[in-house]
DNA sequence: TTGTAGGCGTTATCAC
DNA sequence: GTGATAACGCCTACAA
């Protein structure tokens, strides 16, 4: 029924395989080959306004093959120089960009890793970002972010979304209120490599990524007790979360080192924010026998602690010693200057991504829950009085 | 497909139920119960070891037809209650999670929008982001960040990736040195939405989220006025920007409408960074008869000034007023507090995200290059004198 | 060197 | 209600 399209004959022709949807023919005579459109197939293509050419698109134009134009695309060796500069300007002509949709299907991969944080807002996180990303985009991936704003409910909804977007690996700060750890169980069932820094658990086997809490917290309160401060407060973070404890533990073998005592009174856990800084900040300042100095857990706590004394007439270093951790930006700017301990924010993002490459490429199963520590640096300043 | 496990036969077999979520089938003729358990399922799950849990499992473990599992997960309305819950428990007993990947592919879609920033290193672009995310991921979608480092040529490139990513929409800043425009045409030809914020152009017909730029500019240079400064200097940003202009022009007109000479050597082009601003900072106080005040285009570059001026003894607000533009979190804490322009970051985001939303969902082709303005308002401190 | 055919995991359109 | 089967765009043995 079919009739060549050039000699117009119909016992010579064969069937040649689909060619988006069209049966495509060979007329052994003319020995060319041709596709019989269908009426509607045309129209579909037309109806769809966005059309994105697609690798059939070039292979129609040029009469070739979808294979064929494939492999002149990926610098496939075995195709004719000839035939691959007509593909590649005919790629060129057409604005042809691979979909990497089908791209990854096929491969089963996509070459996108997650980068799960629990915040946004202070710069410590966006700084680890950039190290991700100068490490990831070399490797030639994509990062999709996504912030759980301190929430576990959000935490384990972004997992879901990860997993569904197959992501290739996964990057994780948990967040503060995370305690249940069964939505990493997943991954590690479907062997999809994870990384956790900063804010890591003991729950999951895989490789961590975080800064010496211990020794930057005993490097802190030797500093100020060093200067002649005695009862050195501890505002502390969230119990959980293994970076407290690190902080905590080097915070008191500082004071037993140095033979001081532990006062239980002087420990209180915050949560990291501001507002409740400024609430337990508060509560130790208006003790009956007010500490000399307040090593806070983070940054921004002691920025808020240095506020709330400043409105309160304490005067710092002098009636209040004050040290934080991490050397936010800020902690440059106020007055005085923050005494804090700083850690390489954007090293910490390049060791996590490079730790999931890693293992992303390699071939065994076995995943080592190694724990890689950076080192920190005290940074004095006018807040621990020098 | 199911034969009897006993005598084998296919015609004899009805469905009866299901039993822990497998279906059970019944034998006419040897008046037997059976449930079908899959072997094959199993080999095939072993061969390849990080097999991700498909439709097809779900289906062959049930004895169904994968058209049904699709149906069942999708809450379609014609689906049998109980084969629906059987369905839905084999997924959860699988760890099922649908692959985005294949999904997108038929829907030719991908709920992922692409994020183009310059850079992430000041806190301006990381609040955007925090706006964006949220809208976004109220609306199911994804988004791909990626910053350019300034650098055109990786804009060019980011471009390129977003592209193949089948981003679905696209916001952008631009590049500091970006002139040339043509990576983005081929947004519009392939009409893939896009919307400019902060740093925008006009060669690309798409919607622009902006704040007022002017209004600031003159409200800041007003401000420095009535507080008696006479010779105002502006260190501008780089002209291309149409946010450098913008604010160039308020700076002028505010001197205009108070009969102020506008001076071509007070006014100078920096690149927004700080190395450049501490640079022209330089160059303006050095000059034979020195402005007694600075406007700066952005608040990074205003506090290097502050810096500068400390570390040659300039008396601040006496000697030299500054007003920065965008309220860096870092403007509330340096010594003088330094005056500067509110702009709602997260705000941008929204706006900008919900306006890509937008177009996305409409169905005209038909883009309108508005342009939104969005509120700015003077926040005094102590560098330009209160 | 090039073409054929099957598959990646889904959804959609038919049938039954 | 459920099941085949053809897309979606691409890759890749295996043929020719």
């Amino acid at each position: 029924m079919v009739k060549c399209s050039k000699c117009g004959k119909v016992e010579s022709i064969l069937k040649a395989g689909f060619l988006r949807g069209n049966q495509r023919f060979y007329c052994k005579d003319c020995e060319i080959h041709f596709t019989e459109k269908r009426v509607d197939e045309l129209q579909n293509k037309i109806k769809k306004k966005n059309h994105q050419t697609t690798i059939i698109d070039i292979a129609q134009a040029l009469g070739l093959s979808n294979s064929t134009v494939s492999r002149a695309l990926h610098n496939h060796p075995e195709v004719n120089p000839n035939t691959r500069k007509a593909v590649v300007d005919m790629a060129a002509e057409l604005d042809y960009q691979p979909n990497l949709l089908a791209y990854n299907l096929v491969k089963s991969q996509s070459k996108v890793i997650g980068t799960l944080v629990p915040e946004f807002y202070h710069t410590f996180f966006p700084s680890v970002i950039i190290g991700i990303q100068g490490v990831l985009s070399k490797a030639g991936y994509n990062q999709i972010i996504m912030q759980s704003d301190e929430s576990y409910a959000n935490e384990v909804t972004n997992t879901k979304i990860l997993l569904a977007s197959r992501i290739d690996g996964l990057l994780v700060s948990l967040t503060k209120e995370t305690n249940n750890f069964e939505h990493f169980k997943v991954f590690e069932k479907k062997q999809i490599p994870m990384v956790f820094f900063n804010r890591v658990c003991d729950e999951i086997n895989a490789p961590k990524i975080i800064v010496d809490d211990y020794s930057g917290a005993f490097q802190a309160v030797e500093h100020l007790i060093s200067n002649g401060n005695k009862r050195i407060a501890h505002l502390a973070g969230p119990p959980n979360l293994l970076l407290s404890q690190q902080r905590l533990k080097g915070y008191k073998d500082a004071l037993k080192k140095h033979h001081l005592p532990i006062e239980s009174d002087l420990i209180i856990h915050s949560d990291l924010t501001e507002s409740k800084a400024r609430i337990y900040g508060n509560h130790l300042l208006e003790l009956p026998n007010p500490p000399d100095a307040i090593f806070a857990v983070n940054d921004p706590s002691a920025i808020e602690i240095i506020l709330l004394a400043r409105s309160k007439g304490i005067k710092i270093p002098e009636q209040l010693a004050i040290v934080g951790f991490s050397d936010d930006p800020i902690a440059a700017f106020i007055e005085p200057g923050l005494t804090t301990i700083a850690q390489p924010t954007q090293e910490i993002g390049k060791v996590a991504a490079q730790t999931l490459l890693n293992s992303i490429n390699s071939e065994s199963t076995y995943v080592d829950s190694i724990i890689k520590t950076l080192d920190v640096k005290l940074v004095v300043r006018g807040s621990s009085g020098g």
